[in-house]
DNA sequence: TATATTTGACCAAATTAAGTCAAGTCAATA
DNA sequence: TATTGACTTGACTTAATTTGGTCAAATATA
């Protein structure tokens, strides 16, 4: 489950149009025909008002937004999978030695 | 294990400089410290010569790049473990159904 | 045909990349 | 203790990229 395939859920459980939910987020609705589509990444602050309209925790938005950010970092990557390891073992890492 | 971190121990297995590596990538001694410390993210290009300098496959420097790009954007995040997850959940239904 | 969605081309503003440089720190030593 | 050599840090820069969109035309869909 991708952030736009997320998104396109929620408005149209709710029978809601492109065009309705991009006039309560204030942007076009080509805009937000992109997103859902994953060719382009909210702001985060939408995911809030999102969170709202929809009532959806606003935590599983942002993971799934945060998740977005890294899968287009890995998606050409040969080691990407080897690289989510790395990445996983250095959060641990400071999450146990506090350094942040 | 971090990029930087593998850097300086190649670099002090072969009891070289700062100075000296970074003249061979053609960089200033301040910006490798930085590189070393994890302040700062080498370029992708030098992975090359370093790999060549220290006999070191190109794929393991690669995936540890990468990895600090992804560490970068989840060190923050409360939701981080969990966007690895969904991240990596994408990769794998992508490389299923091949959609790349 | 009308309504909904998608797409491509484009854009300004903000951010990031990829450094430099000089001053500062720190340990060993003459 | 003054010096030296290795490293670190902070402030700064410039160019390239990304963000966050718009709009009109093309394309489904009913």
């Amino acid at each position: 489950m991708t952030l736009g395939q997320k998104i396109r859920e929620l408005r149209e459980h709710n029978q809601m149009l492109q065009r309705e939910l991009a006039s309560k987020l204030e942007v076009g609705d080509g805009y937000l025909s992109k997103i859902e589509r994953d060719q382009k990444v909210i702001k985060r602050e939408h995911l809030k008002t999102l969170s709202t309209i929809f009532k959806c925790p606003l935590k599983e938005l942002e993971a799934l937004w945060v998740a977005t950010k890294v899968y287009d970092i890995i998606k050409y990557e040969e080691t990407g999978l080897e690289a989510l390891r790395v990445a996983e073992e250095q959060i641990k890492y400071n999450e146990t030695y506090a350094k942040i």
